[in-house]
DNA sequence: TTTAGCACTCGGAACCAATGAGTGCTAACA
DNA sequence: TGTTAGCACTCATTGGTTCCGAGTGCTAAA
């Protein structure tokens, strides 16, 4: 167990540290006002806390910088919830005051407001496309070949497809058709609507007439369903700011892993409900090694979920960030809860 | 005017820079095969290219790189036009053998081969979505206070935009109102349908319903275009891999002007037709001082216009590169050509 | 006109000493 | 017994020096 004054002292180090990227000394950490201890003390405290593993030196004569655990301490007792600067409540406000009525209008102005107060990189999951319900389908033929299927569904999203039509088929069948689609589809979750397509529809509509089967193979084709929910990314270049990754080859495999998107969608989906932080070696991913993550998740009206996430070095200012993401992610539940 | 010799040595050293980004000194030159003359000879056709502008040294006792000058002269008179390897063509054979039918899934395609092949980084400006023409218009109604209308152009693309809705329309009403929208504004260009709208179908819509006047209201908001054309953008981590990009501050600035989109996308559509390339400060941008741009035009049909770039270090494989971009925005035509 | 030879330049690597920030340990002190 | 002053020690950093080598410019000879 830590004593008190081990637990002052590490929070000074981790706050020093978070600001300054430096390694923060004994001598230094004894003339803060709030410290009273002389520097030969405080080196004994430090000695233990290294024992203990929440320090570490960067080598035999520097001073001591906070250990993954040492965040991970920080951040599970020492966090001092902050409150939001005036600045940052303005900014807040007078973006989500406007009425934005797309979804990814929303999404897309959280990511650029969350990088842009921290300096990190925000990462936006948007929600499960596929769960959400079909409202209404159409199709409208392009060239005599082609013709492009577009999906609306209950949050207002669209989906286009573009597919091949054999020549032959004739506007009013093709209104047939897209009445039958819409009859049996409406209020059908997205991920459903190839299975229902093939269980149902298909029979249905050979009954109507013969040459929709090819049509309809391309419908189908065009509706299988790729899965991949988006992600909105904010500040990009933020990470080039952060002093610990001036080497090249370090934001190489950051960025790329951004660029990706696979495996960050993944780590998103999968990460636990409410605020989580994982910090350095917590994420599975080597190219992240040297990042926390924080992340925090919002609601389309009740079940619809989606994963706002803020990617810095594991030097970040959590009581800062975590009182914004929190904050950002409950006005965005609001904002949606408005419209659903 | 230059000398066969001076010609040669040029192009030595050009080509060799390129391959390594390191100043070529005379006795390397001279050890080459194609070379036959002393170390000495070569020196004094190198100080004569210096004085012309076409070579530079980094200091006194280094070799030489080419400038700037230097590049345009190989660009323009030395460029040996190279063939496709296998591996190249088989790549965008493949590619654009596939029946992605979408222009997007194309067009992003397109950027990824152009990126992975030269390891630049390529960026594709998509066509005036406001010059394609409407073919169809539809009106979701999402929940009892909004809506969406979807947009279907001629190209396939699909604009989407969400507005509010005065409580009480009705389904018939808005059913109508939607076949006046069809028929009044199928195959308008997209970029005149919010004039359309106010000069005709307005003072239309007021003969038949008096509470369409909100509804049309925000609908017509809605539809105010935004005009930006997309960028598509392959490979933004390659410029890493550039050892004249170590320095984080360039890569920074490179990185911010490629995100902003709105520097790129204007350069791009104010860039000439045919091939294009744009070698260092030829670029009116400060931050894309050390990059060379080459850029060829793609066509959807007869009148629609892209833009198809590739953005890499002014030190650029030129010859392969260009014959790459001239080779890829002709597969791109062609394909788009059999669509519309 | 070409080339061999030579003096010169400059960046980069290696080495060294000095500096200073920081530590650990011990002994004295309250 | 906990705290602190003192001191020896460590190590990254900085600046200076030297040396090396790649490359040049110039001159004189072929």
């Amino acid at each position: 167990m830590l004593t008190n004054r081990q637990l002052q002292i590490l929070k000074v180090i981790v706050d020093d540290f978070i600001l300054t990227a430096q390694p923060v000394g004994s001598r230094y950490i004894s003339k803060k006002e709030t410290v009273d201890y002389s520097p030969a003390t405080i080196r004994n405290e430090m000695a233990d806390l290294e024992e203990m593993g929440f320090l570490e030196k960067l080598h035999s004569s520097s001073g001591r910088a906070p250990s993954e655990k040492g965040y991970r301490f920080y951040v599970d007792h020492l966090l001092s919830p902050s409150t939001l600067s005036s600045r940052e409540k303005n900014l807040i406000r007078e973006s989500f005051g406007k009425k934005t009525l797309e979804f990814e209008q929303v999404v897309e102005k959280s990511a650029g407001i969350l990088s842009d107060l921290t300096n990190y990189t925000s990462i936006i999951l948007g929600p499960e496309v596929f769960e959400t319900r079909l409202k209404q389908i159409q199709i409208t033929p392009l060239s005599h070949e082609k013709a492009v299927a577009v999906l609306v569904t209950n949050t207002g999203h669209v989906e286009h497809r573009v597919f091949s039509t054999p020549v032959e088929i004739k506007a009013t069948d093709l209104e047939k058709m897209v009445n039958i689609l819409n009859e049996r589809l409406k209020g059908v979750a997205l991920i459903e609507v190839p299975e229902r397509l093939n269980r149902e529809i298909f029979s249905l509509l050979k009954e109507h007439a013969e040459h929709f089967n090819d049509a309809f193979m391309y419908l189908r084709a065009a509706l299988a369903n790729d899965n991949s929910a988006k992600l909105y990314v904010g500040g990009k270049t933020n990470i080039l700011m952060q002093p610990e990754f001036k080497d090249i080859d370090r934001i190489r495999s950051i960025m790329s892993m951004i660029e990706e998107e696979k495996d960050i969608a993944s780590l998103l989906k999968t990460s636990d409900k409410g605020i989580q932080t994982m910090i350095g070696h917590e994420n599975p991913f080597i190219a992240l090694q040297h990042c926390s993550i924080i992340t925090a998740n919002y609601y389309l009206g009740n079940q619809q979920v989606g994963t706002l996430a803020l990617l810095g070095p594991t030097r970040m200012e959590y009581n800062r960030v975590v009182t914004l993401v929190e904050e950002l992610s409950r006005h965005m539940t609001e904002t949606f809860r408005e419209w659903y």
